[in-house]
DNA sequence: AGCGGGACCTGTGGGC
DNA sequence: TGCCCACAGGTCCCGC
């Protein structure tokens, strides 16, 4: 399930394949897959894909004029969010779409050769967003979005828990840190020693210190290692992440925990699967 | 304010 | 082998 690191992969390993490249044309094959406050995708044509970048589990093209004339009313921005199934992917020449492409754009090389930017999403939940800043700054989810885990201190996410919610529901919402899913709030809470089912509110500040530095070590080792691969996910060349191989608790459910041996709890939380030690987290 | 549950999707896997 | 159904999960939306 693409997350912070699975997003940050992606956008590393596209940029090789994409970058100076000039829109010529787009296909949208599934209407909801393009976000309803988004420019239309004819838009794009002749705008240039200066670089590529994340913020939060969204995947940000940054883009240009391809003759440097600005233009206020030509996005700046692509955005693609993967949710759970989506895969960004570029090849050469024009190869076929598939089953489940829901978006393609063609785009011109420097050197004139074509390239085929492929949206492909299983299950149909991810989305594309061509905007300007002042249309971005119009989605609700976009300005709400809470600042960046890895780059938070501990008094600035004290702060954004200060809630009665579970402190994994907390975590999840985009609003108090923006990147984190399911798989790496159970991580970090098991790294931190802390019961996801805990009043956010409740932590003290040692405990938020704990918790932050247990979510940066994880965000930051699974991004070492390319992210989860979890059914669908691959990076921009198909390649796996590995992180899945260094989960201690998500999909571990009755399982022993590999801290204290007891079995792990499985447990519905905010309506998603959860798993932690109560032995270990308190 | 915050919670639960449904909707959106489709492939997988367990149970019978 | 085949069928059914629960499940996976990010976000939005509705009702309590």
């Amino acid at each position: 399930m693409p997350e912070l690191p699975e997003a940050e992969t992606v956008a590393r390993t596209i940029y090789p394949h994409i970058c100076n490249c000039v829109f010529t044309d787009s296909q949208l094959l599934r209407s909801a897959t393009l976000h309803p406050l988004s420019l239309p995708l004819s838009a794009l044509n002749n705008l240039v894909i200066r670089g590529t970048r994340r913020r939060g589990k969204l995947i940000i093209f940054d883009l240009g004029s391809a003759n440097n004339q600005s233009d206020a009313m030509s996005p700046s921005i692509l955005l693609f969010h993967l949710r759970m199934t989506g895969r960004l992917m570029a090849r050469n020449g024009a190869e076929d779409p598939i089953k489940h492409t829901r978006c393609y754009f063609n785009l011109r090389k420097p050197d004139g050769d074509a390239v085929r930017l492929f949206f492909n999403d299983t299950r149909a939940f991810g989305q594309i967003f061509a905007a300007t800043p002042h249309l971005l700054d119009s989605w609700d989810f976009w300005r709400n979005l809470g600042p960046e885990p890895l780059e938070i201190d501990t008094d600035t996410f004290a702060q954004r828990l200060n809630s009665n919610r579970a402190i994994k529901i907390a975590l999840m919402d985009q609003s108090v840190v923006a990147g984190i899913g399911n798989i790496y709030a159970d991580e970090s809470l098991f790294k931190s020693g802390i019961n996801p089912l805990r009043p956010a509110k409740s932590l003290s500040m040692e405990e938020v210190d704990t918790l932050l530095h247990s979510m940066q070590d994880v965000l930051r080792l699974s991004i070492s290692q390319c992210g989860s691969s979890i059914r669908d996910y691959v990076d921009a060349d198909g390649n796996a992440g590995s992180f899945q191989n260094s989960f201690t608790v998500y999909g571990r459910g009755g399982k022993n925990c590999y801290n204290c041996g007891q079995p792990l709890e499985k447990m519905k939380v905010g309506g998603r699967a959860t798993v932690f030690c109560k032995e270990c987290q308190k």
